[in-house]
DNA sequence: CAATGTATGTTAAACGCTTGACATACTAAT
DNA sequence: ATTAGTATGTCAAGCGTTTAACATACATTG
């Protein structure tokens, strides 16, 4: 593989004015900058990113840490913030933490090690938060401490739209079932407006097991059995609500007609279930392109501690 | 950040040694490695890689080259590719070429600037052969080239168990909705097996759009309008399957009474869907296994150039 | 006792690039 | 004619490791 020296020798240069070029730093006249870039096409030269990051104490790799790679819903956040991150030069270094803290911490230390030019967190385990001055880190969906940056979305307004959807398409009976990602928010807004309008309703909350494993079954079965006729579900996630779809199936409940069903985040399974689910629209792209804003202006503009972005419902065939 | 050398003061022995403890090279006794590794501890040193990969011209990542983000495959084999990396203490380098062959070009070069350990290519384009050699590469449920190692899974078996199955299952009337992710074997797995039966079918081809955007519908409906009754349908991915699920759905037809459906991959997605789907499960994980140590033991073992892994019919409720 | 193996140490080059300091011209404006 | 700006160049240190070469010791073995 070429080097810069060799660039150098083949323009007729030295490997200052190289740099300079690759940099574009300093005076450098058009006939210079012809020439060395001849060469570099000539020779098929690509600067070692390697060396660069070494001298520059700086990659331009971005560490994102995720609870699982399998949740659809960190597929599309990956999908967007790749997107992102390629169009300004950075690469992403994917990390699965599994919802286990001590590989968290694990990935960070790596991550450090490979001086990265920043964390995107979209774990819960608050274990380390120490381990993480000095060094831009932003959190997606989830909120650690004050003294790192939080991109979320408005949960409590999606919880406040799902049931105000319900009610709206006349359920009388609701229950929301509220993932591992617990989102404290999302059940404060159904819970009031359920209250405010002094509907019968419960939230049953599913263990981290569940979350793990994606599978819902058991708890959604035992709700169609133990309680009264429910004709309304807010599932906190669209992977939870495909399985309630799912459970209805068989048990031979018609949706919307007998039960209605929302989901939340929109993700691409939304669409493809039968009926396409009606779910709270959680805005993606937008949160995944703050985020990497977060990271890449981290010393230039002051940063915001908490930046909170608005969904909306998106009503398909299952309300 | 403590450099080896603060270390090395620390724990009064010279950076040489220390490099020796982390490398495990030479002759150490347990008392010097003692002192080296209280001394890393107290410092909470850890060494840069960024270093590391210069002086030894290779880093431990691992490029991945996807044609999408958000196909439910890409997602498996990225966590399964993601684990087996990570137990060798590789990290992965995810990059989304989007079914863009100058995308992906300029994908690899950035990553041969990077000096990754190996690219695993899940893309179809060969324009870039000429510019892998000298580098490990795979290519996964692809075969770009005899030079380029390939994992594959035997998908010429997999549309044979398909139409097999649906044969087994009484359908009369078969067609195959083959997906941009164009698997000639798939097809004349299932073609030559529904031949050998003398059973009607046909073979329709959805457009590379159609993929893109992983939106099947139009396709879909116009086989239920054109065609004679069909009772079983082999869909060239889950995805695919989905969706004309959901199109039996809004047409009133029962599934598995009136249409037949199976799939093709074994993602998550399919037991979630109403009804669970049917489908040909590919073993993602031992294919990611494979591509994972083919890389790594790149230059010790002589490289198989072809390896070929058994798929096999999962039935849930679509047939 | 000599030879061998074990346990350290020192020194310094190498990896490929960036960057600051400084020197030298040429050009154009005052 | 001085000054300021522009366009190059040279030199060398620095980034944080690895690694080869060589020098000492001390402990064991034959």
């Amino acid at each position: 593989m070429p080097t810069i020296k060799d660039v150098a020798l083949k323009a007729g240069v030295t490997i200052t004015t190289v740099s300079r070029v690759m940099n574009n730093r300093g005076y450098l006249s058009e006939k210079t900058k012809e020439k060395v870039h001849q060469a570099m096409q000539e020779l098929d030269y690509h600067p070692s990113e390697v060396a660069r990051s070494l001298a520059q104490k700086q990659t331009t790799l971005l560490g994102v840490i995720v609870p699982s790679l399998l949740h659809p819903y960190y597929s599309e956040v990956i999908n967007a913030l790749e997107h992102h991150a390629s169009i300004l030069g950075l690469k992403l270094l994917v990390c699965n933490a599994q919802r286990n803290a001590q590989k968290e911490r694990e990935y960070i230390d790596m991550l450090k090690a490979n001086k990265v030019a920043g964390i995107i967190l979209c774990t819960q385990s608050h274990s380390s938060v120490r381990s993480l001055v000095n060094l831009p880190v932003v959190t997606l969906e989830r909120s650690i401490s004050p003294s790192v940056p939080a991109i979320l979305c408005d949960n409590e307004m999606g919880g406040h739209l799902a049931a105000k959807h319900l009610l709206s398409r006349g359920c009388k009976n609701l229950v929301m079932i509220n993932g591992g990602r617990s989102s404290e928010e999302r059940v404060r807004g159904f819970t009031r407006t359920c209250e405010e309008s002094s509907t019968f309703f419960h939230v049953v909350q599913a263990s981290k097991r569940q979350f793990n494993q994606l599978d819902y079954a058991d708890l959604i079965n035992s709700l169609f059995i133990e309680n009264h006729p429910i004709d309304g579900v807010f599932a906190s996630s669209d992977v939870i609500a495909a399985q309630v779809i799912q459970i209805c199936h068989k048990r031979g409940l018609r949706i919307p007609d007998e039960v209605k069903v929302i989901g939340f985040d929109d993700v691409d399974l939304a669409r493809l279930l039968s009926p396409a689910l009606s779910t709270i629209h959680q805005p993606i792209e937008e949160l995944c392109a703050w985020a990497i804003q977060t990271i890449v202006g981290w010393d230039t503009t002051k940063q915001q501690s908490r930046i909170v972005l608005p969904v909306n419902l998106i009503q398909r065939s299952s309300t």
